[in-house]
DNA sequence: CAAATAAAGGACAATTTTGTCCGATTAATA
DNA sequence: TATTAATCGGACAAAATTGTCCTTTATTTG
């Protein structure tokens, strides 16, 4: 569904939100250790997340990652996905033709846009401070 | 959401019982042709979808590809997909954990979970017969 | 100002997925 | 039986994704 990279991101963004509810801001180090992730390759993605504003980094000593308490809200999940993996997800037919659409519509092309559908919605309407207040009272969990 | 193995999978599995339903057998080079998909590696994919019985096969001169009448309508998306991607779409985490369950659930578990059960319910109650249908009285298209 | 800390960014490596090529096998038919 | 047409199967190649390493840049603090 999500390529690596868009899981690791998801998983980063929630454990960021989760601390910056707190006041912390986190290391690279830190996330990947506490999503259990490749260091390396997250700090890639930590990049990308940052340079699309959906997290906030900051260089030097006591630098590190966080997301304004006031954004929080606001930051939907559909924004770390497409920050990452771009449109990928809402365009293109299921099965891969280049002209597929409502007028020219591939056989699955109906039921393909239902679903699809429903994962936008989903995506646009989960934010990130929902996710980690989740976590934060020990409903969810991010590792393992 | 697909591979791209599955999406010509499919597309090759809703030709082949296209032509079927006429009573005609298709070669691979005919169904790479017809759903504009690269030969050899449709060629592969046909065998897996062949091995697993979800198409029939038959070697040497007027050979090629065809399915039974009377299964066309029993063979459902899901058996062309579990065929060449396996499980991967109903097993595993949306975010990658290893040890998510209802239990002790990542904090997209359950959104996660009524997603691919519509999926899955799609899949399972999607028909051959019914797409080619579909194709037959040019509802829908597989090329381009 | 110097040292230390942390993200940014570029080059490279490993792995997986996608795709190709070619010889072996099977079966129809002249 | 020889030829031909078709799938099967294995080895290989290319491309994309995943992952690592190392240098540079920014910033804090002694």
């Amino acid at each position: 569904m999500f390529s690596k990279a868009c899981e690791y991101g998801i998983r980063a963004a929630v454990y960021i939100a989760l601390q910056s509810l707190e006041g912390r801001r986190v290391s690279v180090n830190e996330i990947a250790e506490e999503i259990d992730s490749p260091i390396a390759f997250t700090a890639k993605i930590l990049q990308q997340l940052s340079r699309n504003n959906v997290i906030h980094s900051v260089k030097g000593p006591t630098g590190g990652f966080e997301i304004e308490r006031t954004d929080m809200e606001a930051v939907k999940l559909n924004m770390v996905v497409k920050a990452i993996d771009g449109d990928q997800i809402y365009v293109g037919c299921g099965l891969g033709l280049k002209e597929c659409d409502a007028g020219k519509p591939c056989p699955l092309h109906d039921k393909f846009v239902d679903i699809r559908t429903d994962l936008r919605h989903m995506l646009e309407s989960t934010s990130l401070y929902e996710l980690a207040t989740g976590l934060e009272v020990g409903l969810t969990y991010l590792k393992r």
